[in-house]
DNA sequence: GTGGTCTAGACCACG
DNA sequence: GTGGTCTAGACCACG
């Protein structure tokens, strides 16, 4: 396999956003690790028929989060930080986000149990550094 | 109290996002229940400051979601409704939800531990119709 | 032909609802099929003479109801996607559609022939996807 | 029973349509008949807990269509006439509701079939003046 | 060049 | 007084 990215133009989310998640979810997968390159910017332009620029952007985002190193000539690179953000902004964003996620849950017409279920099957697929549940 | 939604204008989120997830945010609380009026377009606009046609496109989407019914010249009111959408459409889009907060939360460094817990606490502020939990 | 779309100025109609109902038409008529591109948000209303936000809000309104997908920098596409709404609200709606059209057709004076056969002429005029009539 | 209208204040379908709507069902459906009276209008906006003027509105857009005839002293009467436009603008009528309806069917997700059906079974409810299925 | 968001302000429809 | 529709025009985001 040459790259796990692939895009679907019929969405609206924007190509850009579509790489970026791609890849933060081939990391938390484990299906990319600490090392791993990237294809090239041209090599994946050229893959998902997309504009090289949209994929400067999505590699530039990727890096202003820490998640990618991009090295002048080499290419970019995962980088197997975590967040360098502090405890207190970390921990504002996670209940930002599970907030928002668990009140379009309720308003889908979801119950706490079934919010739960859907939250435990995608933990499942995550690769957490110290699994801690059997 | 007059109205709960405060709108932070420096936030990238767009202002009529922020008014319809505050509204959600109010339902799925329970502080805003089925007949329930909004405040008036212009009210909220003036208590905002915030064009009157903001408020009305954050009504409108409300609107289209079934979660409010607005109604000429008399208010914009809490349906009390749930989704009318069909169950392959509403786990299609709670999977991507939560998938996509799950993924985030482990790239802000969390464990699944921490994550089932905010998302418990994230449970608890709601006010689910029968309370089903242990 | 560039657009299907004309818009009369003078009808009670509201333009966006001229403009949804049109799209709608086309696409039930097979004259838009998925993946086809509507005009751009500034070429519509250039060509029709309204306002670019008329416009958009018509593809605002379409996008919900699941008819186009709008994607940033690229345009507004037909989405081939029939209703995502379940069995029951799908109903509800199909009834009360008829019922009040049947009910105007009667108070215009026609009979039950006349309507079946109005309604055998526009069903006529539509694509389905699977040909039934005998 | 003294009137068969009812309000649905919880309806987005402004009042004064709703009680047009419901007097031109109730005479498609034989409810009401050629001389028969609709309620005063004090008394109409007391039962159903509305504006007077909001009826006096139906009322007058009944008597536009030729539906009702208003005698003043008197009250509002059905006057059991047809449609008074000429062919070409009823035809046009007929065929611009149905092509609608059927559109928006369509989009709903309905085959030829359940369209078929679903008209039929409106027709059964209301009363032609002449009988001319079984 | 494409759509997305927002402000400002006019005039109309409902009750 | 309430929301509904529309125009005009600014500035931003995506590709």
């Amino acid at each position: 396999m040459s790259t796990h990215i692939h895009i679907n133009p019929q969405s609206s989310e924007p190509i850009f956003e579509q790489i970026i998640f791609q890849v933060k979810d081939a990391v938390a997968g484990g299906k990319l690790s600490k090392g791993d390159k990237l294809p090239s910017v041209r090599e994946l332009a050229k893959e998902a028929t997309v504009n090289p620029n949209t994929v400067v952007r999505a590699y530039e985002c990727l890096e202003r989060e820490g998640i990618v190193i991009r090295r002048q000539g080499a290419g970019c690179f995962i980088s197997g930080n975590k967040s360098a953000l502090n405890l207190k902004e970390r921990k504002n964003r996670l209940n930002g986000l599970l907030k928002r996620a668990v009140t379009e849950a309720f308003h889908l017409g979801f119950s706490q149990g079934d919010i739960q279920k859907a939250v435990n099957q995608s933990l499942k697929e995550l690769r957490f550094a110290e699994k801690r549940d059997k």
